[in-house]
RNA sequence: GCCCGGGUGGCGGAACUGGUAUACGCGGGGGACUUAAAAUCCCUAACUCGAAAGGGUGUGCGGGUUCAAUUCCCGCCCCGGGCACCA
């Protein structure tokens, strides 16, 4: 206390003569004083949320703006400090819109089922409930803290019974429904034709899949759980298993997920990524006939993008599961069986990791006593198996074309297998493979290359009935299941007689129950299964003997629709109500993490589009959830690593608040670099940011405003534009770089002229919320800041009155002439060439053209 | 391998539609205030030759277009991310 007094008496010192010389710069001892920012900061955001300023209004007719930040998972760890990063910028972005009057819906909710929830509640011996419940109230302590402009009221919870409620009526959709093909959308099940066999058709299926098995944990993991081949659990080597799974027909919306990415504002590379994902291509099915096995009509139809080089496959590639392999074991048509079936044992037991550490090496083995026919030619061709042959692509089975794809040429030259290149008439420049020749010259099949057009090739297949046009796409069905407890259960039924039945919609939410253990069983069922009371139940439509399902959703479930449940968050009627749909939808701006960029995105896209052609989505809605994706960069450790727990770099939000204020942490955020760029977190980059916002409390509590001052004035101008536009662009970094000009302009000055308080300070607002509405208060205005109105700029005050004219002799700058702004072309010719360094250097040549660019420079040709 | 990004001072990064390269911030150097330190403020700063005036070089590398190129074109190199034996 004693030496903040006594810092005051200095000050008033200063003051004296800085007024006195207005133009003196603000003495030192002014940013002197520790505000207690954190208090400060805690007092207006218990005044938010009492006044309601975040809360959007339903039912209204304002424009709306619908910002939308991915949720969080609540993990145990608590926030860290890349988390805030698009929630701080997307409420910049929904506060000028706030202020510019629009009605604004900015949610915050959690994400909450999940693998590392349940895993802690095992290795913890605690429930998933309460753990969760417990990471959820850090996360919004946290996350409060940091003074987000979210509106509350309307926060969810994906594991809350009254929101999985909703997810679980969304998966009987999925169930209910079928797609209709010619219409090209979803449809009740109800309105398939009769004839059909309604299982067969519907959205939602159960079916054996591949799932990648760890035997030590013994369970089932997603892809996602076990990248790179290991267990992420245990770090165990995964296997391949059949088992049967609940999967939705994600691959009939493949086209439209693709086609329909037209109609939105994503960035770039997000875009590729749902392309590549999606992964269509064109080309076609051709048959192959086969001689040697019993039944004399078998055929083998294989994929092919490249049907104009037909003439040079020679041999057949099929995958080692491909059925029909099996069936001429069974019959004996394979002279070579025992060889054949070590093959797929062999194969059928690599790991993931196996695979890949073989990396090109192509492993084979050739089916003896088989042969097909080159459709082309009646050429008799060789038929192999091997695993670089994908049972799940295509057909599963390819024609090789050794000269024209690497990885045939590869297996070929292992195998000593021919090699014929396809050549376009005359035109033999081009050859593939370097060393091709050599091995043209070991081909034994005597053919004379031709060449057909691809289009021309396939309708000669179309023709001749020998194979037709066709699309594959990499996009798989989604497998939906997880042996799991901690997710929302699958309302569905299993009667021995009716066969799979919904759950009635009047019984939902189908709660998850108590278990005692939550591992999963040695069976590898979920630990649902274990409780047979809950299990066991009447079947719904013939009251006979049935089981429930005992998997539960994936992760993906109830964040594939959580932004429509911001609309209208507690309704018990319907997920979300029409008008409220209406209203809100699309969201406007979406943003999140580049890692979600393929699978939720794809995921969610998907299911508004089936809930849209249900009409569970009005028609008005349009036909995609989000206008904007936008993808922010990582926040790495300084250093330039990625954030980990184990490298023991992680940046805690908590301190950084702690230390220094919300403000500070937010300003910080969006100044340390380009939004869309990973940047390494700067303990000493975050004093800056403090030493601005001190300046400006500085300007505020201390400083003069009647101050008159022309270049002040257009610097405010330039800014409140730059600030403007660059929040509405994401261009964070240079709107608080600009600030920070202009606030040092004030500080040369001696203060904030009168003119320019507000507006100042409303710029502010998006960045620094609680130091401007604390700011806004201490002017005398009443009403929150984020309630008034965006401060406009006047396009006639942006220009200087006075610039920099460049003069330039042969290309390089000669002289640097300070000019009125309006000078004329004539005048501005006249003084640089009469400059004297441009005189020196033009040293007495003649100029052959003055060139003059209007407010920028003259250029002098020599 | 394929598809996206990106390469600018010691560091994070600016630069409109081709028109002063390095704004803003960090760190560095020098100075003021202080008994001292911290904090704060001021000055300084791409590299290089030069006392200065001024010159030369410079935005990953090599070419090109232009009065003028970080920006446009051609050919490479490197880094980050995504996908990956996808026929």
């Amino acid at each position: 206390m004693e030496v903040s007094l006594r810092r005051r008496g200095d000050l008033e010192g200063v003051w004296a003569l800085a007024i006195a010389v207005w133009t003196v710069n603000l003495s030192a001892s002014i940013y002197m004083s520790k505000r207690p920012v954190q208090e400060i900061e805690k007092k207006w955001q218990e005044r938010w949320e009492q006044d309601g300023v975040y809360h959007a209004q339903n039912g209204v007719s304002a424009e709306k703006f619908y910002g939308l930040v991915e949720f969080p998972f609540p993990s145990g760890e608590g926030l860290h400090v890349g988390h805030p990063r698009s929630y701080v910028a997307i409420d910049a972005v929904t506060r000028k819109q706030r202020m510019l009057g629009k009605n604004v819906l900015y949610c915050i909710g959690w994400d909450a089922f999940g693998l590392p929830a349940e895993n802690y509640a095992i290795k913890n011996k605690v429930r998933p409930q309460d753990a969760t419940q417990k990471n959820i109230d850090n996360f919004r302590r946290q996350l409060k803290s940091i003074g987000f402009g979210f509106d509350w009221t309307r926060e969810i919870d994906t594991t809350y019974p009254m929101y999985y409620k909703w997810t679980q009526w969304q998966f009987l959709k999925f169930f209910n429904s079928f797609y209709d093909e010619v219409e090209q959308r979803a449809r009740p099940i109800e309105e398939l034709p009769l004839h059909l066999n309604k299982d067969d058709y519907r959205m939602a299926y159960k079916a054996a899949s591949t799932i990648n098995w760890c035997p030590r944990c013994k369970i089932g993991l997603a892809n996602e759980e076990a990248q790179g081949g290991t267990c992420e659990r245990c770090g165990n080597d995964v296997e391949k298993r059949e088992k049967a799974q609940w999967m939705i027909r994600i691959t009939k919306y493949a086209d439209r997920l693709l086609n329909e990415l037209e109609g939105v504002d994503y960035l770039e590379k997000i875009k590729a990524q749902q392309i590549n994902w999606i992964g269509k291509s064109e080309g076609a099915y051709v048959d192959f006939v086969i001689f040697g096995s019993k039944n004399h009509s078998d055929k083998v139809t294989v994929f092919t993008t490249r049907p104009d080089t037909l003439f040079g496959a020679t041999y057949l590639v099929m995958a080692p599961e491909h059925p029909l392999v099996a069936t001429w074991l069974k019959e004996g048509d394979v002279k070579n069986q025992d060889e054949v079936q070590a093959y797929q044992s062999m194969s059928a037991g690599k790991t993931e990791m196996e695979r890949m550490a073989e990396g090109k090496e192509k492993s084979g083995c050739v089916l003896a006593g088989i042969e097909a026919v080159n459709p082309a030619n009646e050429a008799s061709i060789p038929v192999w198996i091997s695993d670089y042959v994908l049972a799940g692509y295509g057909t599963g089975a390819i024609m090789a074309v050794p000269a024209h794809d690497e990885r045939d040429f590869d297996f070929a030259k292992k195998f000593d297998l021919p090699i014929v290149q396809v050549v376009e008439s005359e035109d033999k420049k081009e050859l593939p493979f370097p060393d091709y020749g050599v091995a043209m010259n070991s081909g034994f099949l005597d053919m004379l290359p031709t060449w057909k057009a691809k289009d021309d090739m396939a309708s000669w297949l179309k023709e001749n009935t020998k194979g037709e046009k066709a699309t594959t796409y990499k996009l798989r069905d989604w497998v939906f299941s997880r042996q799991r407890y901690w997710g929302e259960p699958i309302p569905i039924v299993h009667c021995e007689k009716c066969g799979y039945v919904s759950v009635p919609e009047s019984e939902l939410p189908l709660t998850l129950p108590e278990v005692e253990a939550y591992e999963p069983l040695d069976s590898g069922e979920s630990p649902l299964a274990a409780i047979r009371d809950w299990v066991e139940v009447a079947c719904p439509t013939c009251g006979g003997k049935a089981e429930r399902e005992t998997d539960t959703m994936p992760n993906w479930a109830g964040s594939s629709w959580y932004f429509l449940r911001y609309c209208d968050p507690h309704n018990d009627k319907a997920l979300a109500s029409a008008e409220a749909l209406k209203y809100w939808m699309p969201v406007d701006l979406y943003n999140g993490d580049m890692a979600h960029t393929t699978l939720h995105l794809l995921y969610s896209r998907f299911w508004y589009k089936f809930l849209w052609d249900l009409r569970v989505i009005p028609e008005e809605c349009g036909n995609e959830p989000y206008a904007k994706r936008r993808s922010h960069g990582m926040i790495l450790a300084q250093g330039g690593e990625k954030m980990a727990k184990s490298k023991g770099n992680v940046v805690n939000p908590d301190d950084v608040v702690g230390e220094y204020g919300a403000d500070v942490f937010r300003t910080y955020q969006m100044f340390m670099g380009p939004y869309d760029q990973a940047v390494p977190w700067d303990t000493n980059g975050i004093e800056g940011v403090r030493k601005f916002l001190d300046k400006v409390w500085g300007l505020f509590e201390n400083a003069e405003s009647r101050i008159e001052n022309v270049e002040l004035e257009t610097l405010y101008h330039q800014t409140v534009k730059k600030v403007s536009e660059g929040i509405d662009e994401l261009h964070f970094n240079t709107c608080v770089s600009q600030m920070m000009i202009l606030t040092n302009g004030f500080v040369a000055a001696g203060g904030v002229p009168e003119s320019m308080r507000e507006g100042y300070l409303q710029i502010l607002a998006p960045f620094a919320p609680h130091l401007a509405e604390e700011l806004w208060a201490m002017i005398g205005k009443t009403g929150s800041i984020h309630r008034s109105a965006w401060p406009s700029f006047d396009p006639s005050k942006l220009q200087a009155s006075t610039f920099t004219l460049v003069v330039q002799v042969g290309g390089k700058v000669r002289a640097k002439l300070l000019v009125d702004a309006d000078i004329s072309e004539e005048s501005a010719k006249e003084l640089a060439l009469n400059d004297e360094n441009v005189k020196k250097n033009l040293d007495g040549r003649e100029p052959k053209q003055v060139i003059y660019v209007k407010g920028k420079l003259v250029s002098i040709v020599v």
